[in-house]
DNA sequence: TGAAATGTTGGGGCG
DNA sequence: ACGCCCCAACATTTC
């Protein structure tokens, strides 16, 4: 037995999940019985939608991979990191190791989902079994339905049954840190360069997550103001799985259910791109697809730069422009400015945020300008809208957050672009006209 | 995790 | 004392 296991390696493929501790495929890997070759791959196909060669992700990912490097060289071992097409990795991946197995977790993007098949397939045609596993969510696919089958696509009665099904189940970790020593021996490799995967070496100041029994504690008091470090920044970390959700999903469960919340609203969204992985390019709703969006260019980038002269707005997009990160009450108000007072199709304001969001992550980001829009599942009514100088009294009362990210800023800096009263009124009858 | 318009109530000023 | 008006405060409706 001990024989046959030998003669063949096992292939962990870390994607959007790198860390060792808590990872389900790594652990499984780890205890197949056969050494496991750490593998993470730079895909061309995903890096050239990348607009900014000095993008921070890449930088931050960049770095994830030299720390894992680090660490499992203490083991005797190395992480292989290629920059190719993934299945012509695999193919040259078979051709040089006697592998037997391939592990990895699960991926719900529509181009992963096919990216997957397509490894899926030319592995089995190899004979090489291919075991994935859940483990950026706690429920994925259909594990969280309604009575007769089909999908939530209601929050509330989503999360009483997502809820319902975890405390009848709990959380299940698995140590995948505790069996590194099953990882295969050899020296270890220097990762490629940012340079040589076709990108500039950047200064990628990913904001610390905090994770603090205080800050989740009080979360559901300071979350809303924008001045006040109030939100623990884990998106980042949950996109690249640098935090296990598992970890987060323990810590919401003892100290705040608002919190506990948020992470449901990013399964929720994972679950509707899942079943619907037509939003990706679609109204959720077919019936708004008759909104004539206005798309004007000049406007447009007027709102990019954050020079609307409603100052939350404009203080929001200087966030997002010198940071990469936008605080969420604001990233409500500006998504809501785009659609609403602009009327301009929320798919170029998606894709501005795919751009630009370090945290960014398709199924929520999609998910959330559609409720902006008006357009998706349990969307806000389209007559809902922001008003740019209520929310700034309400919610940076004192203009802190405002002058931080608009050093010119005084009263009347900037005449605004256009007037709330006109614009609200022709947003309602733009979309009333639409959906009668 | 809306805002504005419209409706209702009740206290107080005033003749 | 009483009716009338004003208006703030709150509630409801509308978009």
């Amino acid at each position: 037995m001990e024989a046959a296991l030998e003669t063949g390696i096992a292939v962990c493929w870390l994607r959007r999940d790198l860390r060792l501790e808590d990872n389900t495929g790594l652990y499984h890997a780890l205890k197949s019985g056969r050494p496991v070759l750490l593998l993470f791959i730079f895909d061309p196909e995903i890096l050239e939608t990348l607009p900014d060669k000095r993008d921070r992700r890449l930088a931050f990912i960049h770095r994830q991979l030299q720390k894992i490097n680090e660490e499992v060289s203490k083991y005797g071992s190395s992480l292989l990191v290629l920059h190719e097409l993934p299945k012509k990795a695999f193919i040259k991946l078979l051709s040089n190791y006697a592998v037997k197995e391939v592990f990895t977790n699960h991926d719900y993007e529509p181009y992963a989902r096919r990216r997957d098949k397509e490894v899926a397939d030319l592995l089995a045609e190899h004979g090489v079994n291919f075991h994935t596993f859940k483990d950026q969510v706690i429920f994925e696919k259909n594990e969280v339905m309604k009575s007769d089958g089909s999908p939530y696509t209601v929050f509330t009665p989503y999360s009483r049954i997502w809820k319902n099904r975890l405390h009848s189940e709990g959380v299940l970790s698995l140590p995948s840190e505790e069996h590194l020593e099953h990882l295969l021996k050899m020296p270890k490799m220097e990762l490629p360069s940012l340079e040589e995967i076709g990108f500039d070496p950047v200064e990628d100041h990913v904001p610390e997550a905090d994770i603090s029994e205080d800050l989740i504690r009080n979360y559901h008091n300071t979350r809303n103001l924008p001045a006040i470090s109030g939100t623990s920044m884990v998106g980042v970390h949950l996109r690249f799985g640098t935090i296990s959700v598992r970890q987060l999903v323990k810590k919401a469960l003892q100290l705040n259910e608002v919190w506990l919340n948020e992470l449901i609203w990013r399964e929720f969204f994972m679950m509707i791109l899942w079943h619907f992985p037509q939003v990706e390019h679609q109204n959720f709703r077919s019936k708004y697809d008759r909104i004539p969006w206005r798309n004007n260019e000049r406007e447009f980038d007027l709102w990019r730069k954050g020079e609307t002269g409603y100052p939350l707005v404009d203080a929001g997009m200087r966030q997002l422009n010198e940071t990469g990160w936008m605080h969420n009450r604001v990233r409500m108000l500006v998504a809501g400015f785009l659609c609403k007072h602009l009327l301009i199709d929320w798919r170029w304001g998606e894709a501005y945020f795919a751009e630009k969001l370090l945290d960014y992550e398709l199924a929520s980001n999609n998910g959330n300008w559609q409720w902006a829009a008006g357009t998706g599942c349990d969307a806000t009514p389209y007559f809902r809208i922001f008003n740019p100088d209520t929310q700034l009294k309400k919610f940076d009362p004192k203009l802190e957050y405002v002058k931080t990210w608009i050093p010119e800023f005084k009263a009347g800096y900037l005449e605004p672009m256009l007037d709330h009263q006109f614009a609200r009124a022709r947003a309602l009858e733009t979309y009333k006209k639409a959906l009668d």
